[in-house]
DNA sequence: TATAATGATACTATTATTATATCATTTTAC
DNA sequence: GTAAAATGATATAATAATAGTATCATTATA
Protein backbone atom coordinates (compact mmCIF):
# COMPACT_ATOMS: atom_id res chain seq x y z
CA UNK A 1 0.00 0.00 0.00
CA UNK A 2 1.18 3.51 -0.73
CA UNK A 3 0.37 6.46 2.10
CA UNK A 4 1.30 8.96 -0.98
CA UNK A 5 0.33 8.70 -4.14
CA UNK A 6 1.97 8.98 -7.40
CA UNK A 7 0.80 12.93 -7.41
CA UNK A 8 2.30 13.45 -4.12
CA UNK A 9 5.42 11.61 -4.86
CA UNK A 10 6.13 12.99 -8.51
CA UNK A 11 4.70 16.82 -6.95
CA UNK A 12 7.36 16.38 -4.56
CA UNK A 13 10.05 15.86 -7.01
CA UNK A 14 9.04 18.73 -8.65
CA UNK A 15 8.99 20.95 -5.87
CA UNK A 16 12.69 19.61 -4.70
CA UNK A 17 13.84 19.80 -7.84
CA UNK A 18 12.94 23.41 -8.42
CA UNK A 19 14.25 24.48 -5.12
CA UNK A 20 17.87 22.72 -5.43
CA UNK A 21 17.88 25.44 -8.61
CA UNK A 22 17.09 28.65 -7.37
CA UNK A 23 14.43 30.62 -8.54
CA UNK A 24 14.59 29.59 -11.99
CA UNK A 25 11.21 29.64 -14.39
CA UNK A 26 10.72 26.10 -15.74
CA UNK A 27 8.84 24.93 -18.83
CA UNK A 28 6.76 21.64 -18.49
CA UNK A 29 9.21 20.16 -21.39
CA UNK A 30 12.02 20.60 -19.15
CA UNK A 31 11.11 19.58 -16.27
CA UNK A 32 10.24 16.06 -18.58
CA UNK A 33 13.52 16.05 -19.65
CA UNK A 34 15.12 16.62 -16.07
CA UNK A 35 12.64 14.29 -14.09
CA UNK A 36 11.29 11.59 -16.51
CA UNK A 37 7.96 11.82 -15.32
CA UNK A 38 5.11 10.67 -17.86
CA UNK A 39 4.41 14.14 -20.08
CA UNK A 40 1.16 14.87 -19.83
CA UNK A 41 0.62 13.63 -16.30
CA UNK A 42 3.62 16.11 -15.22
CA UNK A 43 1.56 18.69 -17.02
CA UNK A 44 -1.21 17.97 -15.22
CA UNK A 45 0.72 17.83 -12.22
CA UNK A 46 1.75 21.27 -12.51
CA UNK A 47 -1.34 22.58 -13.27
CA UNK A 48 -2.62 21.36 -10.29
CA UNK A 49 0.12 22.73 -8.42
CA UNK A 50 -0.61 26.54 -9.80
CA UNK A 51 -3.97 25.69 -8.92
CA UNK A 52 -3.14 24.93 -5.36
CA UNK A 53 -0.84 27.45 -4.75
CA UNK A 54 2.20 25.96 -4.91
CA UNK A 55 3.45 27.52 -7.85
CA UNK A 56 2.75 30.12 -10.22
CA UNK A 57 2.61 29.99 -13.70
CA UNK A 58 3.17 32.34 -16.88
CA UNK A 59 1.06 32.25 -19.94
CA UNK A 60 2.04 32.46 -23.44
CA UNK A 61 5.63 31.79 -25.32
CA UNK A 62 8.08 31.93 -22.60
CA UNK A 63 6.28 31.13 -20.22
CA UNK A 64 6.45 27.90 -17.72
CA UNK A 65 6.66 27.84 -13.86
CA UNK A 66 7.95 28.76 -10.81
CA UNK A 67 7.84 27.82 -6.72
CA UNK A 68 5.09 30.24 -5.52
CA UNK A 69 7.32 30.65 -2.28
CA UNK A 70 10.18 30.17 -0.28
CA UNK A 71 11.06 26.01 -0.20
CA UNK A 72 10.94 26.14 3.98
CA UNK A 73 7.42 27.39 3.89
CA UNK A 74 6.03 24.68 1.92
CA UNK A 75 5.45 21.69 3.76
CA UNK A 76 4.92 18.25 2.48
CA UNK A 77 1.30 18.46 4.01
CA UNK A 78 0.34 20.78 1.65
CA UNK A 79 1.49 18.82 -1.35
CA UNK A 80 -0.42 15.20 0.75
CA UNK A 81 -3.40 17.85 0.86
CA UNK A 82 -3.78 19.06 -2.48
CA UNK A 83 -3.64 15.75 -3.96
CA UNK A 84 -4.98 13.48 -1.76
CA UNK A 85 -7.34 15.79 0.68
CA UNK A 86 -6.53 15.90 4.55
CA UNK A 87 -5.44 11.88 5.69
CA UNK A 88 -8.10 10.36 6.82
CA UNK A 89 -7.11 6.85 7.33
CA UNK A 90 -9.94 5.44 8.70
CA UNK A 91 -11.94 6.19 5.77
CA UNK A 92 -13.36 3.47 4.35
CA UNK A 93 -14.86 2.14 7.31
CA UNK A 94 -17.51 4.73 7.89
CA UNK A 95 -17.94 5.53 3.96
CA UNK A 96 -21.63 4.31 2.74
CA UNK A 97 -22.58 2.99 5.83
CA UNK A 98 -22.27 4.06 9.13
CA UNK A 99 -20.39 1.91 11.53
CA UNK A 100 -22.11 0.31 13.87
CA UNK A 101 -20.88 1.94 16.99
CA UNK A 102 -18.11 4.49 15.42
CA UNK A 103 -18.05 6.43 19.22
CA UNK A 104 -17.06 3.15 21.31
CA UNK A 105 -15.01 1.66 18.28
CA UNK A 106 -11.47 1.29 19.83
CA UNK A 107 -10.12 0.31 16.55
CA UNK A 108 -10.80 3.82 15.18
CA UNK A 109 -8.82 5.46 17.88
CA UNK A 110 -5.74 3.67 17.36
CA UNK A 111 -5.98 4.32 13.02
CA UNK A 112 -6.73 7.96 14.70
CA UNK A 113 -3.26 7.98 16.68
CA UNK A 114 -1.48 6.77 13.69
CA UNK A 115 -3.28 9.08 11.44
CA UNK A 116 -1.86 11.98 14.17
CA UNK A 117 1.67 10.61 13.90
CA UNK A 118 1.73 10.56 10.14
CA UNK A 119 0.04 14.22 9.69
CA UNK A 120 2.39 15.82 12.43
CA UNK A 121 5.44 14.25 10.06
CA UNK A 122 4.15 16.16 6.88
CA UNK A 123 3.60 18.80 8.81
CA UNK A 124 7.21 19.21 9.95
CA UNK A 125 8.48 18.34 6.82
CA UNK A 126 9.37 21.52 3.93
CA UNK A 127 10.88 21.40 0.74
CA UNK A 128 13.83 22.63 1.95
CA UNK A 129 14.29 19.97 4.83
CA UNK A 130 13.69 17.40 2.37
CA UNK A 131 16.40 19.03 0.26
CA UNK A 132 19.20 18.41 3.43
CA UNK A 133 17.88 14.67 4.01
CA UNK A 134 16.32 15.22 6.98
CA UNK B 1 -7.24 6.11 1.94
CA UNK B 2 -7.65 3.17 4.34
CA UNK B 3 -4.87 1.69 6.43
CA UNK B 4 -6.82 -1.43 6.93
CA UNK B 5 -8.91 -3.43 4.39
CA UNK B 6 -12.11 -4.56 5.14
CA UNK B 7 -11.11 -7.88 5.08
CA UNK B 8 -8.77 -6.94 8.00
CA UNK B 9 -11.33 -4.71 9.77
CA UNK B 10 -14.46 -7.76 9.47
CA UNK B 11 -11.76 -10.14 10.88
CA UNK B 12 -11.18 -8.19 13.89
CA UNK B 13 -14.97 -7.79 14.20
CA UNK B 14 -15.27 -11.37 14.10
CA UNK B 15 -12.27 -12.38 16.26
CA UNK B 16 -13.87 -9.36 19.12
CA UNK B 17 -17.63 -10.96 18.38
CA UNK B 18 -15.72 -14.69 19.06
CA UNK B 19 -13.92 -13.62 21.96
CA UNK B 20 -16.35 -11.46 24.14
CA UNK B 21 -18.54 -14.89 24.56
CA UNK B 22 -15.97 -17.33 25.95
CA UNK B 23 -14.54 -20.30 23.80
CA UNK B 24 -17.61 -20.90 21.94
CA UNK B 25 -17.91 -22.96 18.24
CA UNK B 26 -19.71 -20.93 15.21
CA UNK B 27 -20.89 -21.49 12.57
CA UNK B 28 -20.50 -18.91 9.05
CA UNK B 29 -23.78 -18.95 9.43
CA UNK B 30 -24.50 -17.50 13.20
CA UNK B 31 -21.77 -14.89 12.56
CA UNK B 32 -23.38 -13.77 9.55
CA UNK B 33 -26.14 -13.22 11.60
CA UNK B 34 -24.59 -11.12 14.05
CA UNK B 35 -22.39 -9.21 12.33
CA UNK B 36 -23.77 -8.90 8.83
CA UNK B 37 -20.79 -9.51 6.84
CA UNK B 38 -21.89 -10.18 3.35
CA UNK B 39 -21.91 -14.18 3.25
CA UNK B 40 -19.58 -15.32 0.80
CA UNK B 41 -16.93 -12.83 1.68
CA UNK B 42 -17.14 -13.86 5.42
CA UNK B 43 -16.73 -17.21 4.61
CA UNK B 44 -13.65 -16.26 2.78
CA UNK B 45 -12.35 -14.48 5.36
CA UNK B 46 -12.92 -17.07 8.33
CA UNK B 47 -10.90 -19.88 5.92
CA UNK B 48 -8.07 -17.47 5.33
CA UNK B 49 -8.07 -17.32 9.50
CA UNK B 50 -8.21 -20.79 9.82
CA UNK B 51 -5.00 -21.03 6.97
CA UNK B 52 -3.02 -18.10 8.72
CA UNK B 53 -3.29 -19.99 12.23
CA UNK B 54 -6.43 -17.23 13.71
CA UNK B 55 -8.71 -19.49 14.08
CA UNK B 56 -9.43 -23.30 14.18
CA UNK B 57 -11.95 -24.86 11.90
CA UNK B 58 -14.20 -28.15 12.45
CA UNK B 59 -15.50 -29.68 8.91
CA UNK B 60 -18.81 -31.53 8.39
CA UNK B 61 -21.56 -31.44 10.18
CA UNK B 62 -21.99 -29.42 12.94
CA UNK B 63 -18.32 -27.82 12.18
CA UNK B 64 -17.37 -24.64 12.43
CA UNK B 65 -15.22 -22.26 13.78
CA UNK B 66 -13.85 -20.86 17.03
CA UNK B 67 -10.67 -18.97 18.63
CA UNK B 68 -7.15 -20.86 18.19
CA UNK B 69 -5.65 -18.93 20.96
CA UNK B 70 -6.38 -16.49 23.83
CA UNK B 71 -7.94 -12.93 22.77
CA UNK B 72 -4.66 -11.44 24.68
CA UNK B 73 -2.33 -13.01 22.90
CA UNK B 74 -3.72 -12.45 19.27
CA UNK B 75 -2.24 -8.98 17.73
CA UNK B 76 -4.16 -6.86 15.23
CA UNK B 77 -0.72 -6.80 13.62
CA UNK B 78 -1.26 -10.59 13.05
CA UNK B 79 -4.97 -9.81 11.48
CA UNK B 80 -2.53 -7.03 9.10
CA UNK B 81 0.03 -9.31 8.49
CA UNK B 82 -2.28 -12.21 7.12
CA UNK B 83 -4.94 -10.23 5.36
CA UNK B 84 -2.22 -7.35 4.10
CA UNK B 85 1.09 -8.38 4.06
CA UNK B 86 3.92 -6.70 5.88
CA UNK B 87 2.80 -2.91 6.52
CA UNK B 88 4.76 -1.32 3.81
CA UNK B 89 3.66 2.28 3.06
CA UNK B 90 6.39 3.07 1.13
CA UNK B 91 5.61 0.69 -1.58
CA UNK B 92 4.49 2.36 -4.83
CA UNK B 93 7.46 4.37 -5.58
CA UNK B 94 9.81 1.53 -5.41
CA UNK B 95 7.58 -1.47 -7.56
CA UNK B 96 8.65 -1.74 -10.84
CA UNK B 97 10.84 0.54 -11.68
CA UNK B 98 13.60 1.34 -9.03
CA UNK B 99 13.64 4.59 -7.39
CA UNK B 100 16.54 7.07 -8.77
CA UNK B 101 17.82 7.22 -5.37
CA UNK B 102 16.82 5.31 -3.15
CA UNK B 103 19.22 5.25 -0.72
CA UNK B 104 19.19 9.01 -0.13
CA UNK B 105 15.01 9.64 -0.41
CA UNK B 106 14.89 11.66 2.12
CA UNK B 107 10.57 10.99 2.02
CA UNK B 108 11.26 7.58 2.16
CA UNK B 109 12.51 7.70 5.84
CA UNK B 110 9.90 10.03 6.80
CA UNK B 111 7.41 7.82 5.25
CA UNK B 112 9.06 4.94 7.17
CA UNK B 113 9.30 6.51 10.24
CA UNK B 114 5.15 6.90 9.75
CA UNK B 115 5.32 3.01 8.95
CA UNK B 116 7.10 1.94 12.09
CA UNK B 117 4.80 3.83 14.41
CA UNK B 118 1.87 1.81 12.78
CA UNK B 119 3.39 -0.98 13.06
CA UNK B 120 4.47 -0.55 16.71
CA UNK B 121 0.94 0.30 17.40
CA UNK B 122 -0.53 -2.65 15.82
CA UNK B 123 1.88 -5.11 17.95
CA UNK B 124 1.07 -3.24 20.77
CA UNK B 125 -2.94 -4.09 20.22
CA UNK B 126 -4.21 -7.34 21.07
CA UNK B 127 -8.31 -8.61 20.45
CA UNK B 128 -8.78 -8.50 24.53
CA UNK B 129 -7.19 -5.18 24.74
CA UNK B 130 -9.94 -3.74 21.50
CA UNK B 131 -12.38 -5.34 23.87
CA UNK B 132 -11.37 -3.39 26.67
CA UNK B 133 -11.66 -0.36 24.76
CA UNK B 134 -7.83 0.57 25.23
C1' DT C 1 1.18 36.28 -36.96
C1' DA C 2 3.13 31.81 -36.26
C1' DT C 3 4.88 29.60 -32.46
C1' DA C 4 5.46 27.89 -28.02
C1' DA C 5 3.88 27.84 -23.88
C1' DT C 6 -0.11 26.83 -20.25
C1' DG C 7 -5.50 25.96 -19.31
C1' DA C 8 -9.18 22.91 -19.34
C1' DT C 9 -11.06 18.65 -19.66
C1' DA C 10 -12.63 14.25 -21.41
C1' DC C 11 -11.14 9.82 -21.92
C1' DT C 12 -8.64 5.24 -21.36
C1' DA C 13 -5.94 1.77 -18.83
C1' DT C 14 -4.48 -0.55 -14.90
C1' DT C 15 -4.74 -2.29 -10.46
C1' DA C 16 -6.44 -3.41 -5.93
C1' DT C 17 -10.25 -4.18 -3.35
C1' DT C 18 -14.63 -6.05 -2.54
C1' DA C 19 -17.90 -9.35 -3.37
C1' DT C 20 -20.19 -13.45 -5.54
C1' DA C 21 -20.89 -18.14 -7.07
C1' DT C 22 -20.02 -23.01 -7.43
C1' DC C 23 -18.57 -27.40 -6.69
C1' DA C 24 -15.81 -30.63 -3.75
C1' DT C 25 -15.02 -32.68 0.63
C1' DT C 26 -15.87 -33.89 5.31
C1' DT C 27 -18.53 -35.21 9.31
C1' DT C 28 -22.47 -36.69 11.77
C1' DA C 29 -27.39 -37.32 12.98
C1' DC C 30 -30.68 -40.32 11.80
C1' DG D 1 -25.74 -46.19 4.65
C1' DT D 2 -27.04 -41.72 3.42
C1' DA D 3 -28.91 -37.14 3.42
C1' DA D 4 -27.88 -32.89 5.45
C1' DA D 5 -25.07 -29.36 7.06
C1' DA D 6 -20.98 -27.72 7.62
C1' DT D 7 -16.12 -26.12 5.74
C1' DG D 8 -12.37 -26.24 1.65
C1' DA D 9 -10.98 -24.59 -2.63
C1' DT D 10 -11.16 -21.65 -6.24
C1' DA D 11 -12.79 -19.11 -10.36
C1' DT D 12 -15.06 -15.13 -11.61
C1' DA D 13 -17.42 -10.60 -11.57
C1' DA D 14 -18.14 -5.81 -9.90
C1' DT D 15 -16.49 -1.57 -8.19
C1' DA D 16 -13.53 2.11 -7.27
C1' DA D 17 -9.18 4.47 -7.05
C1' DT D 18 -5.13 5.46 -9.21
C1' DA D 19 -2.33 6.31 -13.13
C1' DG D 20 -1.76 7.87 -17.51
C1' DT D 21 -3.17 9.78 -22.36
C1' DA D 22 -5.01 12.85 -25.79
C1' DT D 23 -6.90 16.97 -27.59
C1' DC D 24 -8.39 21.41 -28.28
C1' DA D 25 -8.62 26.21 -26.39
C1' DT D 26 -6.27 30.21 -24.85
C1' DT D 27 -2.50 33.27 -24.04
C1' DA D 28 1.72 35.87 -24.81
C1' DT D 29 5.70 36.99 -27.42
C1' DA D 30 9.62 36.57 -30.69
Amino acid sequence: MKLLTRETDYSVRVLCHMAAKGNKQWTAAELYLDLRIPRPFLRRILQMMNKGGLLESRKGRSGGFRLASAPRTIKLADVVRLFQGELRLNECLFKKRICPDRKHCPLRSKIQSIEDYAVKQFEGTTIQSLLQGN
